[in-house]
DNA sequence: GTGGTCTAGACCACA
DNA sequence: GTGGTCTAGACCACA
């Protein structure tokens, strides 16, 4: 379910909250959804149980998700996000590939090209990890 | 010369780098121009010596700028990288981007749509701070 | 592990950058090991804990270890170079001899004369500090 | 005369100092001889006055030059030295080519090989500028 | 627990 | 004048 990788700058509890964040968002993760206990993702990504337990404290603060007594945490009811909304969300990760392509002044088309050449085929989001 | 924000969560010395890189891919600083003392930067944005010496020293183990013993800093010469290097150097972003905009359910002609859209007209790479 | 001196002119990171790449080189640290934590040595050889730090992240940036957020710093894999490359690193020295060796009018003979008699026994390399 | 390196890591002094004193012991500046004027190296490497009057004080110290009032330094006289005293001289630039050889565990055929390929013919020092 | 950043301030090498 | 090194010590992010 999480893409995690612990070699890039991005702290590993953030990498978790924004990604559960958007699969909420875009209704892969819906309301009432159990997730997955914290021991679990720790065992499965050889994480320190703290750092899962800190991504989904700060994601109750947020109120994406809350917690339910002995029971495993559990999604909260969003109002519906539009595809603008979601695109919203995409802003930082643009915001980063612009800059970033500007300082090494690759122009627009190239960007698009390299965006297209990279982009998984559909259902193959683990052709990512070839990246 | 320098817009330095020691409030925002980016360490100011690698600010200090940000900046200093692209006023030399910009060409406002250009091969054997002199860079500012350490003392001065210092002084000027009240910071400590060795938070400016900090930033010089891994630019120069980047390669952008000469240590000239005794005398200031020097912009060194720049050897072009290929555009095929350059993109090369693209990849942590545009991962970040695909990944998120999967997770997103955000279609590849949504996400092209919004890069054209944000991208800067030509010379207008300010507008980036907008974002 | 290490010896560490002072008052030599060789800066104390320095020296701790060179000794750890040697327990690298020669397999005293291996691929995963864990390294001792910026202030066990810093206690253990009272340096301030700065100077320890500037020379892991120094070995960082060239590769020899890796950091892992929160946890202690552990030895990267190397990739072993061809011997083309490694000879490539040897030009410095290579020409600082060849130019003092000129210099003093000593024939090609007599240095490789004495760069056998130098040359270590195997497995002695500490026969070099008597140099 | 003199082959400067201001990219090296050696300071500047010092190589002028090393490399006068190899010139002496190897007698290719003789007993009495006159040594070019502070200004004139200066002009003609480049460099800072300051840097060449203090490679000549400390020469002095050390007594292998003197100064005559108004008149250009003047070599001293010297026990003659023999090849085994000027091998000695050879010592720093052997270790560290031995050093670093080591550590890229380079064998001593390997280095013995390298060392006459980089051995300049006879009477052209100036290859020495290829390394 | 781990490493990272920054300041204040001393002292040094080099030109 | 220039940059480099080091200490003492505070505070922070991350696991």
């Amino acid at each position: 379910m999480l893409l995690l990788n612990p070699a890039s700058g991005e702290p590993i509890y953030r990498q978790i909250m924004d990604q559960i964040r958007r699969l909420i968002q875009s209704d892969q993760l819906k309301t009432g959804d159990e997730l997955p206990s914290v021991r679990d993702i720790a065992l499965q990504y050889r994480l320190n149980p703290m750092t899962v337990s800190k991504a989904y404290s700060l994601l109750e603060t947020e109120g994406w998700i809350e917690r339910q007594r002995g029971k495993p945490m559990r999604v909260k009811a969003q109002t519906t996000a539009s595809t603008a909304d979601r695109a919203e969300l995409l802003q930082p990760q643009l915001a980063a590939l612009i800059l970033s392509a500007q300082q090494l002044e690759l122009p627009l088309q190239t960007v698009v090209q390299l965006l297209e050449q990279h982009w998984p085929a559909s259902e193959h989001l683990t052709d990512l990890q070839k990246l």
